[in-house]
DNA sequence: AAAGTTTTCTACCGTTCAGTAGATAAGTCC
DNA sequence: GGACTTATCTACTGAACGGTAGAAAACTTT
């Protein structure tokens, strides 16, 4: 077993109750004291465990993808340009209507802030670059499998992804009701592949 | 002329400048002390003559919507709703490329926040709802005019149009180039009306 | 010139911010 | 039991936050 005194909470869950601040107040929004009040625990046992505010966002980022967000990954590995689409798409509805934390955390985590918070702003537009990038290679993929036109444009096709995505979190942020985004993932997939 | 000592700064520029810094900042991210050095006035000066920072937010955004943001209303004054929407599509993504102001005030200016700018946050959900709704009037009459298909929903249309439009914001604070974002109207407008 | 009004300045207010020092408690190892 | 290690607590930094007091300066009016 581990040397020295257990620690008494688990890091695991005391990250999800962060995550969740961030995801509703922003990386600015959230102070500290925020924190460590929904996390159940003082101020020096987080920067123990966590290191400082920007550690413990970037490490409640990581979960963020690999959990709540977890539908982009397992959507880009669908058979089909349209079903990896189809999948993101709804997934991303629900993930963002989550009436305690609408929106999404790479979005608004910290889309834009005041000089401290500027490397966590860049972190999250690496991250969005790196989604579309993803997407871009699918449907790059795609159109060699021919589930998508030849002529396609897989860059075109991502950044509309990409865009519709993005705006329905901004809707979602703004308290817009899943069956309205659910309409609008209707609407974009109805004109799949666009021409 | 006005009585007592006058004024040394000139109101409209000295807003101006506090809107740029807001726009690039966000509501919390932009201190008074960023203020009053882009203003190039003391606080005592900008208390007096603005009010409190949540006070100078909302006169910044009157200002924003009326200049930089004003193709949103001249767009909803052209004959048809496909002009319509390609004026606003296609000047939006002018105005959130600029490089010295990347993106859109009304989504970034606190698309989520700690407690004290609460209102602000509300404050700019009710304009983006709004911006929404007058999609909305304006789809409804074009197709009474004709100039939509019978059976369109003007309330999706006008979803989909912000959407579109929130994307397109988010990824130019994300840095996107005005071409690729003009690729991005492009599609959205080849398939319109969408089915 | 004197009174009245408003702006400007420096210096400051109390609060909150992220982050830490230092003592104590709770475990393991020998 | 005693040495060692690590977590927990209260209390506290210095800096930055939004906002203001009070005196001096610049104008108009009489």
């Amino acid at each position: 077993m581990a040397l020295g005194r257990p620690r008494e909470f688990d890091t695991d869950t005391a990250l999800d109750l962060a995550l969740h601040v961030f995801w509703r107040k922003g990386y600015e929004g959230a102070s500290m004291t925020d924190l460590t009040e929904a996390m159940g625990i003082t101020k020096p046992s987080l920067y123990a465990a966590f290191g400082n505010k920007e550690d413990l966002f970037r490490k409640a980022l990581d979960r963020y993808v690999d959990g709540p967000g977890g539908y982009f990954r397992t959507g880009l590995e669908k058979a089909t340009a349209r079903e990896a689409v189809e999948h993101i798409l709804y997934e991303s509805v629900e993930a963002v209507t989550d009436p305690r934390n609408p929106g999404c955390l790479a979005v608004q985590g910290a889309l834009c802030c005041g000089d401290a918070a500027e490397t966590i702003k860049q972190e999250l537009m690496a991250r969005r670059s790196k989604s579309e990038d993803d997407l871009r290679l699918r449907f790059t993929r795609a159109v060699a499998d021919g589930d998508l036109p030849a002529d396609a444009d897989a860059g075109d096709l991502a950044r509309y992804v990409s865009a519709i995505l993005q705006g329905m979190a901004v809707q979602a942020a703004g308290g817009a009701p899943r069956e309205q985004l659910r309409k609008l993932a209707d609407m974009a997939m109805r004109s799949w592949p666009p021409v």
